[in-house]
DNA sequence: ATTAATAGCATACGCTCGTTCGCTTATGAT
DNA sequence: ATCATAAGCGAACGAGCGTATGCTATTAAT
């Protein structure tokens, strides 16, 4: 009863899991996730890659999860370390863009894949993305308010605005580089961000 | 031999077929508009419903085609005749707008659903989706050179970077309305708009 | 050494998928 | 009236889907 200092077998292989399984739902989404290929990949039984999870839906609400995790650790984590406010929002902007033009996701961004994939579908995996999306609209809209207060943003700033437009930035730099395969998206990414933020 | 007054038969149905496509896709995407549940739906044979297709990769095609002829009735086609530049722009985005809040699509913007579905899957569809994006960012970049030679936009203004704000504008007002269900979408999506393009 | 629990495999289930094939109507021209 | 073409149905196919059921190793505790 007394708890492991390493982690048990199960959860070994129940990672590999979700690990394998948000690579595969980056690039063709999370509904094209299958029981069967994910164990053809992981040169294991069907059962044995459901087994951890007991249903598809389960296995897709920890694969968002693990994706959701791997944007805080990219985006949010280092800019936490920045001072609240403005720097803190560029920081966060600038993190952003390297992500999205990263290779974290192969397939581009998580959120918004997932978002367009789910969003006419109710249903738990549907509420665990609008969940993620609106704590990370408050998030910057926290932020922004921080830059208000200390004068780094025009006193009549709406935070929520803020956070709006530069989630549509991101949206835009994203479908820019995955769709239509420009370049210069991160640059244009950059410039539309600054702008937001009343920068140069 | 001579060409028909009224369309065949075959025609009719092909259009009604595509109709009810255009509508499942937008509400699950293209991918899960599958066969069977259109015969059902439509009260005709699996075999029917494919026949004048042939296969389901024609079936996705046009109906990508169809929607994207939607998009044009509601968005261009208005604004084709306001005087070109600065007030077809502002005719445009309200159009947009007014597009995205509206029931043409039930399940948002067709575009943004279609190409985060398939731009991690090359074929001929993505391809069509890629032609399409292209195409509307050059007729808004078009719109905007107007603008600025005629005085109406800084000089210094990128055309291809305000076609790259605005079309991130609307994907944040579709994932604002379809994820999250805001109401206030379309005036964010408004006032962002609005700000590119230099209005109060 | 024996036992109990764990981890994962092999198999099979009912279902839906896209596609194919032959047949039956209905239409329209001669 | 006859006949050829058009239009779509019914049935079947092989494949892949998610899931459930036993069973077999492996591990860990007694």
């Amino acid at each position: 009863m007394s708890p492991r200092v390493s982690a048990s077998a199960a959860a070994v292989t129940r990672e590999g899991i979700v690990r394998a399984s948000v690579d595969q739902a980056s690039r063709e989404g999370l509904e094209a996730v299958t029981i069967g290929r994910l164990a053809e990949r992981l040169d294991m039984s069907k059962a044995g890659v459901i087994g951890p999870f007991g249903t598809k839906e389960e296995l897709q609400l920890a694969t968002f999860q693990e994706a959701a995790g791997l944007f805080r650790r990219d985006v949010w984590d280092p800019a936490s370390e920045v001072e609240p406010g403005l720097s803190r929002l560029e920081a966060i902007c600038e993190a952003w863009l390297v992500h999205l033009s990263g290779d974290t996701f192969p397939g581009g961004c998580f959120l918004t894949q997932t978002a367009a994939e789910f969003d006419g579908r109710p249903g738990r995996v549907r509420t665990a993305i609008k969940d993620i999306s609106r704590l990370w609209e408050k998030v910057i809209a926290r932020e922004a308010k921080v830059a208000i207060e200390q004068g780094d943003l025009a006193e009549n700033t709406d935070p929520a605005q803020v956070a709006f437009e530069l989630d549509a930035i991101a949206q835009g730099v994203n479908q820019a580089i995955q769709l239509r395969g420009e370049k210069d998206a991160t640059d244009r990414g950059r410039r539309a961000m600054r702008r937001v933020l009343g920068l140069t």
